[in-house]
RNA sequence: GGCCCGUUGGUCAAGCGGCUAAGACAUCGCCCUUUCACGGCGGUAACGGGAGUUCGAUUCUCCCACGGGUCACCA
């Protein structure tokens, strides 16, 4: 086919098109940008539910971006029609929201923002075929007829002789057919695809510098790959070298899995004439496979608990989320967190060199160390409120107990918080319930059996005695020089040091005194500091438990 | 099968030619302590294997093994 033929092809195949690749750069002019300022995009596709391996990218995005005074923008790759789900645009967005990771431009919930825009794959389709008609006038680009069926056999006879898979050389049987065949088959009305006539050699190899990999050396492609499916909405390729580099993104960030089509990507940035960006292929975040007990990446099928909701539904904070996320990301994150306690998230400097090329595996443990440690950071206040809301959509009965008087389960979040030593028994909201629920009456429940080894009547007669010299107005101090005094009378130890010295002399010691009256109290053997608990409880209904 | 990436303790990880091979989580022990936490101290525990380069390899090169990814009109 010569030079004439192709340019009548192009006309052929896109006799709507009259703009071109220079129409289409005079729309998207350069971003005006300070200089070193990031350009990045999440770009999801609406399948679905959001995966914490998309959260971990979009950090990556969002920091980048926004520690440069730079770009971060939402770009929804909806090409894939038979994957789409309903409402799947407005769960990106909110799964993003709930982390705090808001785009400066793209799709929104109602419509878009930006001038880059649109910023929908599909109602950019024009776009792609300016860019697409252009390629086959230049003989860069081709229709091929082949069918599902005959692609098939294709691969399983390639198979068969242990060849490489793929659309490339002798298998390529559209690439250099006749312009007459090409012509009749158009006039017949077959469906087609367009392919790109790659010029590449797999015995050609190509370096490349990727930002998380480091230094790479690549096979060269050689398949001819679908630029546009027959429907006229382009591939996943073809989109992303159009639309990165008509939005001016400066850094990609995707997973490891699309390493092995980066030599296509490059060569498409080269024959159109395009600057490719920065790449990040970060690694998989990875997980054991309860079946087989081998590592392997996360799957969107099989391991739902990984969806960002589940996190929301368990009550992490996104904040601790994040946090665990910023660990893998950079493992200076924890030093630097604990030199800075108070510190917002943002003012860590991040950076993509310190970023393993190995890939994680995703550790539950250490995700409820960190989370933790970031609400033990929290206020009483904070704690509240962040509960009350999560409550609200997860455990509305336990939510009517904490609003009915705010006040009250702000005093009980706020036992042992703050300080140089903060208690740390919250890693999800859901634990905060069955830490506090003995504070309400309707969810108290004294569990005898937590009862240290005391005679039945030594722990009656502590109770009622208790009762007698109970005073709410009491320090600590005073309180617990009130309990080691009760303990002669029982014959229990009020010296803890002279107790472990011989344990024998006595029948038990001031813990077992104290822990009477906590399991008569708070109905276990575990809670915080019994005096405070009583202090807020007050005298009317610390005397009712004693007297059971 | 081709191509590509990876391999430091149970887990996440520092390391970027010379170190008694950091730290965190988990685990175990001790201390503090009225319980639980918190905190403090300490312990167990690692460079996949083999060649080579080098005075010297965890670090560089090659081979192998293992793990992972990918080879769609899905992204």
């Amino acid at each position: 086919m010569d030079s004439l033929q192709c340019l009548e092809l192009a006309n052929r195949l896109f006799p709507d098109i009259t703009e071109t690749p220079e129409d289409m750069e005079a729309r998207y002019p350069a971003r005006n940008l300070p200089e070193g300022a990031k350009v990045t995009r999440i770009a999801p596709s609406p399948t679905g539910f959001m995966h914490l391996g998309n959260l971990y990218g979009a950090l990556v995005d969002e920091r980048l971006a926004h520690q440069s005074g730079g770009v971060f923008y939402l770009r929804i790759e909806d090409t894939d029609a038979k994957r789409a789900v309903e409402g799947g645009v407005r769960m990106i967005i909110e799964a993003f929201r709930n982390f705090s990771l808001i785009p400066d431009e793209g799709a929104t919930i109602d419509g878009e923002i930006g001038a880059y825009g649109p910023y929908y794959q599909r109602q950019r389709k024009e776009i792609y075929h300016v860019f697409a008609k252009s390629l086959v006038a230049r003989g860069y680009a081709y229709p091929c007829f082949c069918t599902e069926e005959e692609l098939e056999s294709m691969r399983a006879r390639q198979e068969a002789a242990k060849e490489n898979f793929g659309y490339y050389g002798p298998y390529a049987v559209w690439r250099d057919r006749s312009f007459e065949e090409v012509m009749t088959k158009l006039d017949e009305g077959t469906p087609y695809v367009v392919r790109f006539r790659s010029p590449g050699d797999i015995s050609h190899k190509i370096r490349h510098t990727d930002l998380v990999k480091g230094k790479l050396e690549l096979t060269e492609n050689d398949q001819d790959l679908v630029l546009l499916k027959s429907d006229g909405i382009p591939t996943y390729h073809f989109a992303h070298v159009i639309d990165d580099h008509l939005m001016g993104t400066t850094h990609v960030v995707r997973g490891e899995e699309w390493l092995p089509t980066l030599p296509m990507h490059l060569q498409m940035f080269q024959v159109l004439g395009f600057k490719p960006p920065k790449y990040l292929h970060t690694a998989q975040l990875m997980k054991i496979d309860p079946e087989t007990g081998s590592k392997r990446k996360l799957s969107k099928r099989k391991d739902p608990e990984l969806a960002l909701s589940f996190y929301r539904q368990q009550g992490y904070p996104s904040a601790s989320v994040l946090e665990y996320l910023m660990t893998m990301l950079n493992s200076n994150f924890e030093e630097w967190r604990a030199a800075n306690p108070a510190a917002p998230f943002e003012s860590f400097p991040f950076s993509t060199n310190k970023m393993s090329a190995s890939g994680g595996l995703f550790d539950l443990e250490k995700l409820t160390d960190v989370s933790k440690n970031v609400i033990s950071r929290m206020s009483a206040e904070q704690v509240y409120e962040e509960v009350a809301s999560w409550a609200q959509e997860f455990d509305p009965d336990f939510a009517a107990l904490l609003t009915r008087d705010p006040a009250y389960s702000k005093a009980i979040l706020a036992i042992g918080r703050g300080g140089k030593k903060p208690r740390k028994d919250f890693a999800r909201w859901e634990d905060v319930k069955p830490y506090m629920s003995f504070f309400f009456d309707e969810l108290f429940c004294c569990d005898r059996t937590q009862m240290p080894a005391l005679p039945e009547e030594t722990i009656c007669r502590i109770l009622e005695d208790y009762q007698g010299i109970y005073d709410p107005a009491d320090d600590n101090q005073v309180w617990f020089d009130k309990l080691k005094a009760m303990c002669g009378r029982y014959g229990l130890c009020a010296d803890m040091k002279a107790y472990k010295k011989d344990p024998s002399a006595y029948a038990g010691s001031v813990a077992d005194l104290s822990m009477v009256l906590r399991v008569a109290i708070t109905g276990r053997a575990q809670s915080p500091d019994l005096a405070e608990v009583c202090r807020l409880l007050g005298r009317e209904r610390v005397l009712k438990r004693l007297c059971r």
